[in-house]
DNA sequence: CTAAATAGCTAAGCGCGCTGAAGTATAAAG
DNA sequence: CTTTATACTTCAGCGCGCTTAGCTATTTAG
């Protein structure tokens, strides 16, 4: 197997979940009036905890200013809860709420929705060769780190 | 291999893909000045070689006057040519620029870029593993019609 | 104790993206 | 030919998301 032919399948792989997955996640975010934005903060607090506003600003690539502002609205929906830090009091910790977390896995399964489809039409078979190459691939993403910002 | 542990897989895959791959082409995006409406938009002409308006508008899910301003700006940006459509003189037909092609491939690149990273990392056996899997996945993905707007 | 650094909030201002309403031009139906 | 439907544009108006500047409170460094 060519080494380019192998890249554009793995594009074509991408282009389809890219494809089927933003349009049901967007449409998902947008029937509970969440941005783009809105999603990518309640990712972070949820990958990370319990965070700053800062960190977060610094996440989506926003100055502070604008993530005070834009947690005050998550604030507001009750999605986050935005509490001192006892350690340093200068500091907030920004946490998901019982209703944030609901919306976000109702976000994170209306994006994976379709590959349910998909699955039930495989065989054994299939799923055997399937989770195989899963296991690689999940296994190499894991130890990617991101570049800095 | 039991069915919630093959979606559970799947699911890891999908937030890896999601989280290096959004992350990439959001900023990239960004820096060039384009939000997701407008990749969304260039997309959709991309993928349709022509289109109009309404159309484009009802892809991204908002009005035809909204589509008709933001086909404007992307105009004026010389990423999209808006011309007379011959054929029903109401109508206008939107087509890719060789800028807006461009800048388009870049961002599929920025999308993609750290998946050679990953293939970098892959023996010829696992290549073939992962192939073998990606050749059926994507026959799945192609037959899948996506429900209506 | 004082000075500097840090975390966050608030305010003013700008542009974007959206909507609904109104208008123009063309096409299709009667 | 007249009426109705379609495709698009324009305009006014609204809220969001962002930035910069300036502010308070707290921590850290000297």
């Amino acid at each position: 197997m060519q080494d380019d032919a192998f890249a554009s399948m793995l594009g074509e792989w991408i282009e389809g979940i890219m494809h089927h997955s933003m349009r049901r996640f967007l449409r998902y975010a947008r029937a509970n009036g969440l941005s783009m934005s809105h999603l990518g903060a309640l990712f972070h607090t949820h990958r990370f905890g319990s965070c700053g506003v800062t960190e977060i600003g610094e996440h989506l690539g926003v100055s502070s200013a604008a993530a005070s502002q834009m947690l005050e609205r998550l604030v507001k929906q009750d999605l986050v809860l935005r509490s001192e830090d006892p350690d340093d009091r200068r500091a907030k910790r920004i946490v998901l709420t019982k209703k944030g977390q609901r919306i976000l896995e109702e976000a994170l399964r209306a994006r994976q929705s379709w590959l349910n489809d998909v699955t039930q039409t495989l065989s054994d078979s299939e799923k055997k060769t399937v989770s195989a190459a899963l296991k690689i691939l999940i296994a190499r993403v894991n130890q990617l780190t991101e570049p800095a910002d």
